[in-house]
DNA sequence: AAAATCCAGATTGCACACAATTTGTGAGCA
DNA sequence: TGCTCACAAATTGTGTGCAATCTGGATTTT
């Protein structure tokens, strides 16, 4: 509802292809939704001939998803979607767990009705019994309940940084890991909401480190750059 | 850690042109050292001329450096320090307390010699006793200090984090409030030191908490954006 | 045959010119 | 005088052309 809209409809300017913002949400949600592999190179020319746009728009876009964690920028060679290593996905964790512990203890017994129902509708399209419910879909909505918690602690600071961590968790665990226990996880976030419901602080918090625990679990943190030693090793013997 | 690398600090890989990596530390540094106060304008054809660099480059500074909060940018009215409102002030300090306390908890009574050196050299450059110890150069470095116990976790993570909160703190300092309790602050990191070589945990992390609340109890954490309602509370009478 | 070199294609980096937007100033008018 | 409107200056946004750099494969050399 703002003028450029009252503009192009009268055709007054050839209202301009997407706007930085929605470029930076695509591409965002392209890499947490595992559609952009990390690796992937991301070259300006093919994403101008996608989303429209000049090389302009499109650097300033990848030079913010490098600062989110989420792209690697290398000079003269162009940027890819990141690979973090196996110190940087434990980096995350830890992190993660320091983070979001006290977000589960801010929030134990705090939730307002109208929070409730928006974690109710995040678990919800999370749900593999809700049809058309894509893997990638839940893989996103996954993310989006810890980003949901961390909104609700009213802290801007602390919702940017889960953000982050959320999206490079991302990344980690399409490296490192099989995240087939999505499921699994889901029961944990139902359960977390009624610990929070219920006040049941120490558990809920006990809940996170667990689930957070679980999810790294199930990855095999083994660093990447070992290739060429263990091709050594392995075709050696 | 002095002439330091500020993009080393946060994680940027060094292989980037020294100029942008140059012109990004200059900036960020000028407005930690409160040499560049919260709204100046940064105009691209002024910092071109200053750095002798194309518009190019400079644009990719300000969108690293407002990412990082650093700056804020405006659609078509260009690049401006950041003027973090009081709102954002309490949740940068509330997330520093947050993270800052498991640092000293990760690092109680785990201080190698050589991390130990550090600290004392950090501690000596912010002390008011050394010659030609000017206030800016002691603001910066007792952002330093915090920034060294969070390098010492060894997580690039909470790293980075800890280097965006020091720079937005600087920023909030010179918007709500006095500065004056410097070498106040001085001795609670001295203190601090001792603590964590002695391992007595407690005993740190309540100081940590007491010394962010001390720095976040000498401002003034009023709304700027009230200046329009208190303007007219106070005009009209 | 192995290794170093060189070349072509592709991609990013940069400089310039121009379009679009915002802001401040001043003329015109009731 | 007070208000509206229009124009001009400053600044940012965008597109284009060309230079610099990297990659991969073929060629040449030892």
């Amino acid at each position: 509802m703002s003028a450029q809209d009252a503009l192009g409809k009268i055709g007054y300017k050839k209202s301009p292809a997407l706007d930085d913002v929605a470029i930076y949400d695509s591409i965002l949600s392209a890499v947490i939704d595992q559609r952009l592999p990390p690796g992937t190179r991301l070259t300006e020319a093919e994403l101008c001939s996608i989303y429209g746009t000049s090389r302009r728009s499109i650097e300033r876009v990848l030079v913010r998803l490098e600062a989110e964690g989420v792209v690697t920028i290398e000079r003269n060679r162009g940027a890819r979607v990141a690979r973090p290593t196996a110190q940087d996905a434990r980096d995350v964790f830890d992190l993660r767990r320091l983070v979001e512990v006290q977000v589960v203890k801010l929030l134990s017994g705090r939730i307002t009705s109208q929070a409730h129902h928006r974690m109710v509708a995040s678990l919800g399209a999370e749900d593999s019994r809700v049809q058309d419910t894509q893997d990638r879909a839940r893989i996103h909505h996954s993310g989006d309940f810890h980003i949901l918690l961390a909104d609700e602690c009213g802290n801007s600071e602390i919702r940017r940084l889960v953000c982050r961590l959320v999206a490079r968790t991302s990344l980690i665990t399409q490296l490192f890991g099989n995240n087939q226990a999505l499921d699994c996880w889901h029961d944990e976030h139902v359960r977390l909401v009624e610990l929070l419901m219920e006040g049941e602080t120490e558990e809920a918090e006990a809940l996170m480190v667990q689930h957070l625990g679980s999810i790294e679990g199930a990855l095999r943190l083994v660093e990447p750059r070992d290739q060429e030693t263990s091709l050594r090793a392995a075709l050696l013997r």
